[in-house]
DNA sequence: GATTTGATTTTGATTATTCAAAGTCTCGTC
DNA sequence: GACGAGACTTTGAATAATCAAAATCAAATC
């Protein structure tokens, strides 16, 4: 059985290769990820290594084996999960889940988890909009775009939020720019670098370009 | 913060000092119960000692301070929480769950915790009878067993049910199995898995494990 | 080509938990 | 009171994960 830190180092590694194309990734991204001394993240990549989760170059930088892989997505589909698990059941408020989910997801067992999934209705998405990955290790596609790249009236859903900073997700929450909403482009203005836009059926409002770029939709 | 080892140790010392008067607990139970050899349980109880969670005479013993016995009592309540969500909630039979919670129950912050209590209807018994500890570190005094867990030839109450189902309600108040009602397990076939019992003074009737665990008495 | 800078690796130490095996104590028996 | 058995403690060593600080390397700059 990989310990809880094996898992975080694997989960943080997919997570930041997932976006970068050629999935490798530095040593100082891990480091700082994990807030973690940068001689730790190196010690503890070479016994990935020695496990064979991951192929590390020597001041190059590390990718996942299929293993590691496999073992990343399971991570992250506990992760996301529990997350959803602890918005939609226990009512938790989606900006807090995060550090629970993060102790809870090396506790739960496989048993427990396939329970919780039927339980929650195998959801696809988590309350984030972050996708869950698949028990086979896949990651449902998302055509995703973000507002500021939308045709203005064309109807799309909030599908997630590109800053978790609580600042930014409070402001979107006053918004009504939370996950599942239904929104609409109504004007697009790329000289003023501002999008206007109405939330449901509400008055339209001016989003600086800023913030637009940070919230992602699917149509 | 204390470690989930740490929890352990206080935990496995409060319930077996339940188990005896005058609350004191010999290192070799202590020992055999987390299953780690004498010396690290030795060893361990100093650490606890001067965290000031338990009193050690060497070669006597070890009793659990105020602070000690209230962590203790948080962890069984988190232990017996989790429990009852697995059975009532996921559906987990009551026979596989213990392991789980062992684990689940460091992973939970307070604040999940509190919301999972509310979400179970803040149960007073777990699924095998046991009272779950109150938030203020405080056991209910009754000892409750299920008719699976029951000597035969022995008179006992029904004190609640462990199913509140309507098919299981209604099952059992065609068979006058409703709390206050007098039974007498008078045969254990635990090979057939299945108890029979009397009702009052009626007719003897068999009853399949799964049932019978669900009906809770106390003698 | 030499130098500086910043990132990465190595080194040596620390903490928590564990074990096996050797040493010590206590208690009942003679 | 001595003895032996069994319980308990001590000792020395191992593992996993971490840090700070020193050493090394690669790449950009001069």
């Amino acid at each position: 059985m990989p310990s809880a830190t094996v898992e975080n180092y694997v989960k943080k590694i997919l997570v930041l290769s997932l976006e970068t194309s050629e999935g490798q990734v530095g040593m100082g991204e891990i480091a700082k990820g994990l807030e973690v001394a940068a001689g730790t993240a190196t010690s503890m990549i070479k016994t990935l290594e020695r496990e064979k989760l991951v192929r590390y170059k020597s001041r190059q930088g590390v990718t996942l084996t299929a293993k590691g892989r496999k073992l990343g997505m399971d991570m992250l589909r506990r992760h996301r999960l529990v997350e959803t698990f602890l918005v939609e059941t226990l009512g938790l408020d989606w900006t807090e889940v995060h550090q629970e989910a993060e102790e809870l997801e090396h506790a739960i067992s496989d048993k427990v988890l396939d329970r919780l999934d039927k339980f929650l209705g195998r959801p696809e998405f988590d309350p984030h909009g972050d996708p869950i990955p698949t028990k086979d290790g896949k990651l449902a596609e998302r055509r995703i775009r973000n507002l500021l790249e939308c045709q203005s009236k064309q109807p799309c859903t909030i599908k997630l939020l590109a800053d978790q900073s609580t600042d930014f997700l409070n402001f979107a929450r006053r918004k009504g720019l939370v996950p599942g909403t239904a929104v609409e482009v109504t004007n697009r203005d790329l000289i003023s670098d501002a999008v206007e836009l109405r939330v449901g059926k509400g008055k339209p409002f001016t989003l600086g370009s800023k913030a637009a770029k940070k919230i992602l939709v699917s149509s």
